[in-house]
DNA sequence: GAAAAAATCCCCTGAAAAGGGGATTGAGAA
DNA sequence: TTCTCAATCCCCTTTTCAGGGGATTTTTTC
């Protein structure tokens, strides 16, 4: 049985040297390459392709979310397992939408990373969402309100600073309109008034 | 010429890994213990008393903050290197209030790692704050404005979601000198509405 | 002990947001 | 095909915020 070939890419080398460290301890792995952003990721992966990326999602210049975009478009055979910290679970759906087949936290163990690489080459989705979460944030993720993509821009907009009037000229809107979806945020975010919106936004990384 | 002993506490496994990878490679670290969390930390320095603490910030139950407090106050000749992503920045001042000797980003490379443990060893401050920043990021900390005591206060209960009259409530003032500061929060911030205020405050961590 | 900075308080105006109410249109789901 | 939902639009009232203008007191700093 042949080994499964691992490509980790994280712009971290603490990361990455954890990584290699915990995935040399896995018998079934084989790391064909440590990359510490897309670009070099995309060459390792031209020479050696790897059955599956593990790649960080909060990097700079080009994010994990593109990287695995591009990594799809260009080689959809090839698995992506995505990492991050607690506090980006909004991106989850991103990845996923993008093909992402895992979702690990950066606080895994060893355990779990070996978990998470056997489920994904078995063409499974392997999520490690509600492992580490207390009560308290899981109750405050099932009231993370589903928003509309008129209402995520204006959010987004809202955050940006500027007023319902200046949104409605950008939207090519009413006023009124925007305001609407302002109350409807409000509502939606059980707050009452704009700093509660931002603050919920942000934490939430919708902003 | 005796080996550094470094000891290193965070409660990511790959974070903890790649520190061991890495410390490993330096020839006068010697490694005393890997504690995922403050009480074991606290044990392994009972047991055998290292130089150098580097730990995390951001940890569950017990921070790095009030790990820092511990160490420096039942063993005030271990030096503390504090560690942390890069959004955190303003908890610098509190770690180096604690008695930290260091701060580390975690994008640290081993070269900056070894910097970070020789320099502190040598009774010196480290502090890798402008090393991975771009020249916009640089440009904003610059103009990361100072503020006052109170005006932190009003800040974070602002971006709390109260209003003025709330928060003038809660500090037992009148409303008109919560509003007084909330203004010169806007000037200081130079925005001109809650939204960006917040915002602002958000990203460099001041609520 | 004087000067500077922080914290407090007050007033006014106009703009914006919050909290209600409602209505219409079009697209997609049941 | 109805029915729901998203998106659009409108009006009203009250509250809060933003942008000005000041002033006083306390605390810190030099």
């Amino acid at each position: 049985m042949d080994k499964i070939k691992v490509l980790v890419v994280d712009d971290h080398p603490m990361v990455l040297e954890g990584m290699q460290a915990m995935l040399s301890q896995i018998d079934f792995v084989q790391i064909t390459g440590l990359a510490r952003n897309a670009y070099l990721a995309m060459e390792d992966i031209k020479t050696a392709i790897p059955d599956i990326v593990i790649t960080d999602i909060n990097m700079p210049e080009i994010s994990g979310v593109e990287l695995t975009a591009k990594i799809k478009k260009e080689y959809p055979s090839v698995k992506v397992i995505a990492m991050s910290t607690f506090n980006e679970r909004s991106l989850i759906s991103q990845m996923v939408q993008q093909g992402a087949s895992g979702y690990l936290l950066k606080s895994a163990s060893r355990e779990q990373i070996e978990e998470a690489i056997s489920t994904v080459s078995r063409n499974k989705l392997y999520m490690s969402l509600d492992l580490e979460l207390s009560n308290k944030e899981q109750d405050e993720m099932s009231k993370l309100p589903v928003l509309t993509s008129r209402e995520k821009e204006v959010l987004s907009l809202i955050a940006e600073g500027f007023t319902n009037s200046q949104i409605a000229e950008k939207l090519f809107v009413s006023p009124y309109t925007v305001d609407s979806h302002r109350k409807n945020l409000l509502t939606k975010f059980d707050v009452n008034n704009t700093a509660g919106l931002i603050k919920l936004a942000a934490k939430y990384g919708l902003v």
